[in-house]
RNA sequence: GGCCCCGUCGUCCAGCGGUCCAGGACUCCGCCCUUUCAAGGCGGCAACGCCGGUUCGAACCCGGUCGGGGCUACCA
């Protein structure tokens, strides 16, 4: 049990590298030995810039970014673009837009406003492609420190080897090791002499194990042996994620690494490359060799880890197409607010001390803690976000939610029913229309069903509705009083509901019974907002003008008698 | 195959040895309210994967088993 001077508030910090026999030195000071209590709470999102940003990965940046808030830390939005044939510039584009929607602000990468231009902090850049001679340096320092070595076996020689291995031909697991790897003094200098490519490869311990102590997952224990030699340099120069991923994290300052399960297994050897990058000051080195921002004092190398659960779909399947919107920009023109992300995605693996699920950012900040996080994978369920959705939209100030419906009516996202720019008139009734509509939505797009008949003139019956309603007993009646009535009744809700109240008495019949029809005619359909506060919100000539053109509809389809 | 992780209602969580014939939320069903649809109120269905062990006592601890997932790339 690995009992050292590194704790801090939430969880055990201690990630033990036991024993070292095979990277080299003695006298270096124990990983266990460096004070991190006070180094500063810096977190990154860092994804890889291809494809599009999926709930998984927002939440994982959620997380991060509640613990930077909670701490009065930094949140550090880095691009990891080191894989040129993979990654694209569109993607990027639009993982940094999606972020900026869901309104995970950082105070540390690229401008939202300029995605591919500016960028705000001081230890950047944040493009992982802008960094490349920063690998490079460092690639060469370990390699100079003897910490790797060159393998110059081509990719379909390692295949073919993997194969065999793999087939059990008496070789063991596919574990790539120093030990049986690394060339010889003379096939070194042959091949270099030939001009063979050859990647570098780091020589990870060949004995002893790791414990892995995790904020989410307790302690996890690996066992070297197990661990292959990860590639740090490719034979074409350029620096894989295990390098350029921990070089970052060390410079950038990084204190907690909170990612996904999927990269749990490969902690251990970031951990010796972060040992190796902070020992004899090897980073700090290249970090001036190359003209970049020099480390604060004050930071060590990562000193907790915390890997979140999956994200999953409701099949208990990986998050793929299948399980609706993907893509978070899907969610905005669906009509998801951001907030409603913010809160569910919280709860997506975490939950309230208090057991309140209806949680402001505010909240969500003050309570949240990254070691209270569970361990088992999360279905994604957008039933349940849908109803956080609806919550949220009944809480919203009306003008606000007037404002945030225009986009749904005007074009930008569904059929267009506003003029471009709309009219004043045309916004007056999006207004009037949001407390007819607000409390009976869960997603703003909603809007789109109801605004139809209170935006153009004309009206289309709907022939369910009609089906259901006109061909009942007192339809044809129940319309042409309501077309006496109305026509010269004050325009205003109290008045119309008096006017239309005393229908029912006058045609014997109960008030649904006549509302119905007046409704399908006025609205075209059986089922729209309620009727007084419709009938308001339209002009009565347009009322008048419908009811009319309802009457022959109506009698046509009166039952008999 | 190897290494690692996970396993409470359909779903997300609570539970951290007795107060649990397991609690909340979403979904679903019923009732109330009601001019339709909603909203709101009330009520209901529904789970500790399995087998052993420890213990006076286990959802909680231990072992096994079964099931799911991740990694096993010169992707990240």
């Amino acid at each position: 049990m690995p009992e050292g001077p590194n704790r801090q508030a939430g969880g055990t910090v201690t990630n033990e590298v036991v024993p070292a026999p095979a990277y080299h030195r003695t006298d270096r000071p124990r990983p266990d030995e460096a004070p991190v209590t006070d180094a500063p709470v810096r977190v990154r999102f860092c994804p890889a810039p291809s494809g599009v940003l999926h709930v998984g990965s927002v939440r994982a940046a959620l997380y991060n970014w509640l613990h930077a808030r909670h701490h009065g830390g930094t949140f550090v939005f880095r691009i990891e673009d080191t894989d040129a044939a993979r990654a694209t510039e569109e993607s990027m584009r639009s993982m940094i837009e999606a972020l900026s929607w869901v309104g995970l602000d950082w105070d540390e990468g690229p401008d939202p406003a300029d995605p591919l231009g500016a960028e705000r902090g001081d230890h950047g850049p944040y493009r992982q492609s802008s960094r490349l001679e920063l690998y490079t340096a460092v690639g060469r320092r370990l390699e100079e420190a003897g910490h790797l070595y060159r393998d110059f076996r081509t990719a379909e020689e390692l295949e073919a080897w993997r194969a065999s291995a793999r087939a059990g031909g008496g070789d063991g697991p596919p574990v790539v090791k120093a030990s049986g790897f690394r060339h010889s003094d003379d096939e070194v200098a042959r091949f270099t002499a030939e001009g063979r490519p050859a990647s570098l490869r780091l020589a990870t311990p060949e004995t002893g194990h790791v414990v892995v102590d995790d904020l989410v997952r307790g302690e996890v224990r690996f066992d070297w042996e197990q661990i292959s030699d990860p590639v740090l340099v490719r034979s074409d120069g350029s620096a894989t994620y295990p390098l350029a991923n921990s070089v970052d994290d060390v410079a950038q300052g990084i204190s907690l690494i909170c990612r996904g399960e999927d990269l749990l297994s490969v902690t251990p050897r970031q951990l010796l490359i972060h040992d190796l990058l902070v020992r004899d000051g090897l980073l700090d080195a290249a970090l001036d060799e190359v003209g970049l921002p020099a480390r604060d004092p004050a930071w060590g190398a990562p000193s907790s880890f915390a890997h979140l659960p999956m994200v999953v779909g409701m099949d208990r399947k990986k998050l793929s197409k299948r399980h609706g919107s993907v893509a978070i920009q899907e969610f905005a023109r669906q009509g998801f607010l951001p907030a409603t992300l913010r809160n569910y995605l919280a709860l997506l693996g975490w939950s309230h001390p208090d057991g309140r699920e209806r949680l402001n950012d505010d909240e969500l900040i003050a309570a949240f803690d990254v070691s209270g996080v569970g361990r088992s994978a999360a279905a994604f369920d957008v039933d349940k976000l849908t109803a956080f959705n609806g919550e949220r939209i009944r809480e919203l100030d009306p003008a606000e939610l007037s404002t945030l419906l225009v986009p749904f009516l005007d074009g930008t996202y569904g059929d267009r029913l506003l003029d471009d720019p709309p009219t004043e008139p045309q916004l007056a009734v999006v207004g009037g229309l949001v407390p007819l509509v607000q409390e009976r939505m869960q997603r703003l797009d909603e809007v789109q069903g109801y605004a139809p008949p209170f935006l153009t003139a004309e009206v289309a019956l709907d022939e369910a509705s009609v089906a259901k309603v006109f061909t009942k007993p007192g339809a044809v009646a129940a319309i042409e009083a309501a077309r006496r009535v109305l026509a010269d009744v004050d325009w205003t809700v109290e008045a119309i509901e008096a006017a239309l109240r005393t229908l029912p008495e006058e045609l014997s019949s109960g008030f649904g019974k006549v509302a119905q029809p007046i409704r399908v005619a006025v609205t075209g359909s059986s089922v729209s907002p309620p009727l007084f506060e419709s009938i308001e919100l339209l002009d009565r000539e347009v009322v008048l003008a419908r009811l009319d053109a309802a009457l022959p509809v109506a009698r046509a389809h009166a039952p008999e008698g």
